[in-house]
DNA sequence: CGCGCAACCTGTCTGC
DNA sequence: TGCAGACAGGTTGCGC
C-alpha cells in the first residue's frame, strides 16, 4: 500500500508542519517496531531532539534530528502516520480511553484507527506525530550519524525513479542478464525504489509489457517504454495523493483517490481503458497482477549474444531468401 | 549470485 | 450464524 507516492504524499505534509519543531516526548507501544532495538532506548534517543527536516528514500520515511540523528520509518503494508495538529480539540491518550470519534470523524474513520497506535510523539507545539499499524510489520529506526543512515539504507534502496538516475539506460543495464519477470524486477527495492504492487501492474500496463517477461528480454526502446511507465504512474499517484484500497490514509487521516483511476490494478474482467480486452488476474512471485492480455506483450527471451561469426560475403538470408 | 517461496501479523471476506 | 481457509499493498531470510 504505501508506496512511493504514498509516502511522498505523507512526507510533503508533515515537512512543513513539523520541521524546526522539538520532539517533546515519544513513547512506543509496541516494542515490534523497534525490535531489536529496547523501545526504551529510541524513546530517550528522540526526547528533546528538534526536527530539522523530513526526506524520503525509495518507501522509507526519514525524520531528520539535530545530533546528526534520523529517525527512519517504514508503513510496509499497513501503517499509517498521522499528524494531530496543535489545535486538535481532544488529545490521543484521552481520546482511546473514549469515543474515537470525538477527535472528528477523519483520523478514525478508516480500520486502522487509533486502537493500532503503535508509536507517538508529542511535539513542542502540542501537535502529536501518531504512527498506526494493524498488522505491525512496520518498523522504526533510530540512527547515528550520516555513516549509520548510509549503511542501513544501501542495502535496502536503489534507484530513486523521480530523479536523474532512472534512464533508459541505467534500466537497462540492471535488467541486463535478468530471468526473472519483469513484475518481480520492478519490485526489488535495490533494483529502483519505491515500486510496490500496485504501481509495478501501472507502470507495465502504460509500458505495454507482459508482467512475465523476463526482465533481460526488454531491448533499449522497452526499456524506453518502462521508464516512461513507471515515471507516468508514479506521478498520476502523487497527483492523486496515493491509493487507498484499504488502510492507507495521508497524515492528515485522508483518503487518496488514485485508486479511481486505476487502468488495470484489481480490475481484474473489466474491459481494458486502452484497447478494451479484458483485464485478467495471474500470480507472480505470490503476488496478485493484474493486466491486459491484448496490449500488453509477451517478449521472448533474448538469445544469448554470441560471438558474431564472421558472415560471409553473398550469404543468402535462410528464413526469406530474400537479399536485404 | 539469482531466484522462488515461506514467514512475519491482523483483519476481512468467501464459501460451506 | 458460525467457522475454516484464503487473501491483503512489503520485506527478509532460507534453500536450491
Amino acid at each position: 500500500m504505501p508506496e512511493l507516492p504514498e509516502v511522498e504524499t505523507i512526507r510533503r505534509q508533515l515537512a512543513p508542519e513539523v520541521t524546526g519543531l522539538r520532539i517533546e516526548s515519544a513513547e512506543v507501544l509496541d516494542e515490534r517496531l523497534t525490535r531489536p532495538v529496547a523501545p526504551r532506548r529510541v524513546e530517550r534517543g528522540l526526547g528533546g531532539r528538534r526536527i530539522e527536516g523530513v526526506d524520503r528514500r525509495g518507501k522509507y520515511l526519514l525524520l531528520r534530528l539535530d545530533g546528526d540523528a534520523t529517525l527512519v520509518l517504514h508503513l510496509r503494508m499497513t501503517g499509517n502516520v498521522l499528524l494531530r495538529p496543535a489545535d486538535a480539540e481532544n488529545e490521543v491518550a484521552d481520546l482511546m480511553e473514549t469515543d474515537p470519534r470525538l477527535g472528528g470523524p477523519r483520523l478514525y474513520e478508516s480500520s486502522t484507527a487509533l486502537r493500532h497506535l503503535r508509536f507517538r510523539m508529542e511535539l513542542e507545539n502540542g501537535g502529536e506525530l501518531l504512527f498506526t499499524d494493524v498488522r505491525r510489520f512496520g518498523t522504526a529506526v533510530l540512527l547515528q550519524g550520516r555513516r549509520g543512515l548510509d549503511e542501513y539504507l544501501a542495502p535496502r534502496v536503489g534507484v530513486e525513479p523521480l530523479s536523474e538516475e532512472l534512464t533508459p539506460e541505467s534500466l537497462c543495464r540492471m535488467a541486463a542478464g535478468r530471468t526473472v519477470p519483469l513484475k518481480s524486477f520492478l519490485l526489488t527495492q535495490t533494483g529502483v525504489a519505491g515500486i510496490g504492487n500496485i504501481y509495478a501492474d501501472e507502470a507495465l500496463h502504460r509500458a505495454h509489457l507482459h508482467p512475465l517477461s523476463p526482465a533481460g528480454s526488454m531491448r533499449p526502446e522497452h526499456c524506453e517504454a518502462l521508464v516512461e511507465g513507471i515515471v507516468d504512474a508514479l506521478e498520476a499517484g502523487l497527483a492523486a495523493g496515493g491509493s487507498s484500497i484499504d488502510d492507507y490514509r495521508d497524515a492528515r487521516g485522508e483518503r487518496g483517490s488514485m485508486q479511481d483511476e486505476f487502468l488495470v490494478h484489481t480490475r481484474e474482467g473489466l474491459p481494458c481503458p486502452r484497447c478494451g480486452g479484458e483485464i485478467r488476474r495471474i500470480v507472480v512471485g505470490g503476488r496478485s497482477t493484474y493486466f491486459c492480455p491484448g496490449c500488453q506483450t509477451r517478449l521472448r527471451r533474448r538469445p544469448r549474444r554470441r560471438k558474431a561469426a564472421p558472415r560471409r560475403p553473398g550469404a543468402k538470408d535462410a528464413s526469406t531468401g530474400a537479399a536485404p
